[in-house]
DNA sequence: GCAATCAATGTAAGTGCTTACAATTATTCT
DNA sequence: AGAATAATTGTAAGCACTTACATTGATTGC
């Protein structure tokens, strides 16, 4: 079943066939529905291989995260993937880990596939040093790459980030007007977003007049139980501290088992802020007061701009997306 | 840069690069060496269009869920593609909902891309109805499908599932042992995988010679606060329970809320069994007593009976696979 | 009424690969 | 050495589509 038996049970060309199939204007109106009506009827479907051929495209787009099952990278996907179908697009998914040699081959691999474009799902694909970029910028030569909170300068390189800065630098403002004098900040790495949500406490403390102590920042691995771990330890070591804020919900949660198991009450005696609104932070209790770094509407705009860049308008390469602080439990402001 | 590129400046015929490139054996090592040689030096890729044309597969699996931000699913989706893209295959992620007409319509699309199987994560996809299904069964006269954690009976269909009614049946049955005479049963939906739950929770009860009300099984959307209020409700209606099993883990997860905010002490007075062993059972405090329903295995199961019928294999058209009962905080047994 | 224009359709040459079959070269056996 | 056989390699015909260009037929202007 191909375009000839189209053509011939409906008395045309292939060409004319092919123009129907991709809504090429210079038909009849009679012609065309004579051959939609034989193509429905033969339930004929084209031949994607086929036609990626001739026209270099499958209308497919890869998706790169580390790890699918990290709650805020599933909700990227859920919403990019549901995004690029509604505009015809579909999506090959990528999990690279966190070596930058997979993501390298990954990358190669997602190109030699023929994908439309890459869209790199959360922060860990740039890196520090910009030589282990170039595979980026090199790709980036052939198909436009969308980084989602996460920016790289270079051509047909597009970025839509959350304002984290502003957005930690607000919930430590709101801690330190509430009274919080020791703000403690726990973050997990050190990405593009990761140095931004710490640059905003770090500028809160400073236009707070707050000394800013090596000891209060502090980093620790994405899990519940090492993050309460390291509250006690740190509490061990004498250190005191009436506000956490976390770079992630994980290690917000952990905060809160700490301090309940410690008999610390929450918010009065500790007050904390977790980050990205995820599952966690309804399922800690007290629940987290979170900022919701806006999963949906990065991923929105990542489609919509990279249509933009498809029909060649002119398209902004960075859009910044504001933060919202999701007041739950845990705070009193 | 093509096929003809290589043969060109590797002296030899494009057959010669196309066995090559296939690794058929019928080649000298000589010439696969200059050949290989030729191709590095030119980095040249093969066009997957040109080879999925003469090949009729483009080593593409379609994974269908219906969202891949439940906890569940997510993981799912990791491990699915992960083992997918070892054994060569890319994954085409599609997220369906719930609506039936939108499964149906994603199932032919996927087809329509020509990927070489479908699998089906989630114990979604399997209607009640079985003429609701027939759609799936068209499908597997053309490819083979796959089901995670769900079961359908027909020719080109493989399910891989949990024994998730053994492992209720377990869970249920130690509660009973160690003391617990008010067992309450909640539930998120009726799907394959959920009457399995259910039949096992009716089993314990039946062979510990409890009787079965009614009233001691209840149905909660999966929303952790959504759970919590029930659980309130149905101590208000004067309820007695002394021991709760949930099919979802963020069911369990309200239990605990509950539990805590009414004053009531897990496990001493309350115990709770959870469903997934997913990150919300280390979120609560008390930490879950989870059924680790053993996703990972699952998964690699279901790739690896994939690639036995992609190689012809005389494969299991159903696998079961034991679920863990993983002890922590809100049992104590 | 006839040339000029335009719309609709058809022809045929790609697109880059696979593979059956033919041809060539190398190896073995007598 | 020469025939028979085996191992390599090459030729050419698909695969199912797109599209530039050619052709046909209809419409318009004068």
């Amino acid at each position: 079943m191909n375009i000839y038996d189209v053509s011939k049970k409906a008395n045309v060309s292939i060409a004319t066939v092919s123009r129907v199939l991709n809504g090429n204007p210079n038909v009849s109106d009679k012609t065309r529905a004579k051959v939609l009506a034989v193509m429905e009827q033969l339930g004929y479907t084209p031949n994607v291989f086929a036609r990626g051929l001739g026209l270099n495209t499958m209308r497919t787009i890869g998706i790169m995260c580390s790890d699918s099952s990290d709650l805020y990278l599933a909700n990227a996907i859920y919403y990019l993937e549901r995004d690029l179908r509604s505009n015809g697009y579909d999506a090959i998914l990528c999990c690279t880990g966190y070596e930058l040699e997979t993501k390298q081959k990954y990358f190669d691999l997602l190109c030699s596939k023929r994908v439309d474009a890459i869209i790199l799902a959360g922060s860990k694909f740039v890196e520090m040093k910009p030589r282990d970029n170039t595979y980026i910028l090199d790709a980036a030569a052939k198909i436009p790459i969308m980084l989602v909170n996460g920016y790289l300068e270079g051509e047909n390189i597009y970025s839509t980030v959350c304002d984290d800065q502003a957005a930690v630098y607000q919930a430590a403002s709101r801690l330190i007007q509430s009274g919080h004098k020791k703000l403690l900040y726990v973050y997990t790495s050190t990405s593009y977003s990761g140095s931004n949500k710490l640059q905003g406490f770090k500028n809160a403390l400073a236009d707070a007049g707050l000394p800013l102590l090596p000891e209060y920042i502090r980093q620790c691995r994405k899990d519940i139980t090492a993050a309460k771990e390291l509250f006690f330890s740190l509490k061990k070591e004498g250190l005191e501290f009436d506000a956490v804020i976390a770079s992630d919900d994980s290690l917000a949660a952990g905060a809160v088992k700490y301090a309940n198991t410690a008999g610390i009450s929450i918010p009065e005696e500790l007050s904390i802020v977790g980050y990205n609104n995820s599952i966690l932070s309804l399922c800690s209790d007290p629940e987290l007061t979170s900022i919701d770094s806006k999963v949906e509407a990065l991923c929105t705009t990542t489609v919509n701009t990279l249509m933009g860049v498809f029909s060649g308008g002119n398209v902004p390469s960075r859009t910044t997306i504001a933060a919202d602080l999701i007041k739950r439990e845990t705070t009193n402001f």
